[in-house]
DNA sequence: TTATTAAGTGACACTAATGTCACTTTCGAT
DNA sequence: ATCGAAAGTGACATTAGTGTCACTTAATAA
């Protein structure tokens, strides 16, 4: 039929999310884009109008990865088993955390393809959040989760916490066990 | 002697937080806060060679106040009186966390002032680790801290929470509660 | 009043990125 | 072999930002 092609939709995306985790969404071009994967500039418009067009898309690809591998977690057990389960696969998925925050970074574009992308984005995110929500009401139920701190503080602590940085390159086990301690437990000794 | 300034280091430095706050560093340009400074672009160029030097001395500012602050803060009190106010006054400064996050974006530069300020700047960040490492000294002293949860998980975590947004808008007031509660005692109710 | 001096301006040359497009390449189907 | 079609290229015009500088403006000390 036509040429083969000198790079992935999953090399493009895989060299953007290294570049927007480095340095952010602005400083995020086209010509660094290209010189990175070796093609011209002029070939990646080919696929995408502009920058924020193919940030979107981008984003989809890494929501819907994301969301695939949540959903494929053992659902069966109690709480204290998917609390660990879940812990374990956040810090996992860290980058997820970088990933979300460009989101609302995306201005408000002129094209629909944009648009719609912005509209279907915000609709998984909600999806995301229901799908923690029903963990926690769980632990509720459960008795294991304090009934008066409100839902949002929760999910926002767990997500959070996976942000802190090792400045000090604590081992990977030693840090998330310590950070499940204080979650669960407290940093208080009582 | 000469004439009056149209706008003050204040002004600039206040409008800086601003714009970098909502855009990040890549996205500020001497354009824009000359816009917003409502002064032309070349008087900007007067007191800062480039955006680098500018945003460097920018955080040496931000930094030096907020240090001001934390060292007037009562350190005479036990340590659960001393977390609860500096929980507080974490809550309160809160865009301190944007602020720290720009100094390692600020590119290797040509100019001396910018390293300068860049190694200043780190002694200032020690000098804020320390502070808070006697606090935490302090807790585990008076035997409230767990004395198994490293410190660098212990002050990550303390710094990460004020970053946690607020999305569905709870109260200030029983924001704070809820995190200062999960931070001693944890999200479990045994 | 006027001389001095710092503050501020806007035009100029330069750089880096954007978006477009006619053109070339390379594949496979006919 | 050759044609169609998608992939890729590089040159061009455009835009947005940078850094510089001769010049103008306005305060004030003499």
């Amino acid at each position: 039929m036509a040429r083969e092609r000198k790079y992935t939709d999953e090399d493009l995306f895989h060299a953007t999310k290294q570049m927007i985790i480095a340095d952010g969404y602005e400083a995020f071009t086209f010509s660094k884009l290209a010189s990175v994967l070796n093609v011209s500039r002029g070939s990646i418009y080919k696929y995408y109008e502009n920058k924020d067009e193919l940030i979107s898309e981008f984003l989809m690809y890494e929501m819907n990865r994301f969301l695939k591998k949540f959903n494929d977690l053992d659902k069966s057990g109690d709480f204290q088993t998917q609390f660990d389960l879940i812990i374990t696969f956040i810090f996992e998925q860290s980058n997820i955390h970088q990933v979300v925050e460009i989101i609302p970074q995306i201005p408000i574009s002129t094209t629909k393809r944009v648009e719609d992308n912005k509209s279907k984005l915000s609709e998984y995110y909600v999806d995301m959040y229901e799908q923690f929500q029903g963990f926690i009401e769980l632990g509720r139920k459960e008795n294991v989760i304090k009934n008066h701190i409100p839902t949002a503080v929760l999910l926002g602590m767990i997500f959070q916490t996976i942000a802190i940085p090792n400045h000090f390159g604590i081992p990977q086990a030693e840090w998330i066990s310590s950070i499940k301690e204080i979650l669960s437990h407290g940093m208080f000794e009582k």
